[in-house]
DNA sequence: TTGATTAGGAAACAATCATTCCCTATTATC
DNA sequence: GATAATAGGGAATGATTGTTTCCTAATCAA
């Protein structure tokens, strides 16, 4: 099931949810017509629950990336670095779940911009909990503003899917050295 | 002719592309169906007269923005709370049609992904603008990367409108003087 | 082995979509 | 003032959509 979860995340996530039709779905999940309406009510459950994948396995990824560093600088550095590999590439030209629902849907869909919403306050609180780590372990100074840094890259990890989507090439080192003076 | 025009900047905004169906666009143009289909060939066409004329538009107000700063640093910093501005209240809400094309259209169509890199690409080069004449009149230091920097601002600028239509609350003084770090 | 229950697949369905066609005013021309 | 030309409007059309229904095959219990 979570192998055809991951189909329905991959076509999602290229396509979004209005120009994915249920064939698409079926192709892409290697489930007939009638099997997805057997497991899921309807083509908008099909999307929560690939919402809901796409958030466990990147949030898994992301915890990993700064898993990495020695100290919340490094930690942070990581998380960013990470992110411009993820908006790069095959998988940045398939694009984000998050940011194609809160551009495609949120505006119209209270269940959708819930969940958005959700996702990036929990991603935003993480971030600055690895600024406050930062600064209890020195190596961010204290005069920086944990939660308007934070939500600043929030706002930064977003446009990078969208700009990686837009096929623009990303350089990680030169963007992330540029971002890090944000905790100078 | 362009009244009918922000009509459907304005839905195609707030919807994106496959949502908006040809009875929502004949409501907010004021116009009859046959009408649209003698004014433009199909939908698609609407799609990108909308894309240039927002374009356009939001090009004006970016300038001027712009124009109300005594130096280059000034100048950015207007540029930058403007985008911060746009991308709240109703108008956040609504939606940048460069992010949604960029994000619903551009994995499958090489014509909107060629409009909405031009417009990334002269975004971002009127931003590295700004930080050379800034380097120039002295109010930006010389070893600030401007390409670099720009491009990343790209991002941001993009990203705030990600999370303005999530409904985020986005705080234009306090992300902005944190966003200003980067040209320390 | 037999019977019952479930997962999976394909065709049929109703609704909605983009598009075309034709009709009616209105304007401009001679 | 009559006629040609054009802009605008709305109903009809064919294709595509999401959904349902029914059938087949497989799995498990007794």
């Amino acid at each position: 099931m979570d192998t055809a979860l991951d189909g329905a995340v991959r076509v999602f996530c290229e396509r979004g949810y209005h120009a994915t039709s249920i064939g698409d779905l079926t192709a892409a999940m290697r489930l007939a017509t009638g099997s997805v309406y057997k497991a899921f009510r309807d083509k908008h459950a099909v999307f929560l629950a690939a919402f809901e994948r796409y958030a466990a396995v990147r949030r898994e990824q992301t915890r990993s990336a700064a898993a990495r560093g020695a100290n919340g600088r490094e930690q942070l550095c990581n998380v960013l670095l990470s992110y411009v590999e993820h908006s790069q590439g095959s998988e940045g030209r398939r694009g984000c779940i998050v940011v194609g629902s809160a551009v495609e849907l949120s505006a119209l869909d209270p269940v959708i911009r819930a969940r958005v919403t959700a996702q990036l306050k929990s991603n935003e609180s993480f971030i600055a909990g690895l600024i406050r780590e930062g600064q209890a372990d020195g190596s961010i100074p204290h005069h920086v503003e944990a939660d308007d840094t934070a939500r600043l890259m929030i706002c930064l990890t977003q446009g990078l899917r969208v700009v990686g989507k837009a096929r623009l090439p990303l350089d990680g080192e030169r963007l992330v050295g540029v971002a890090m003076k944000l905790l100078a």
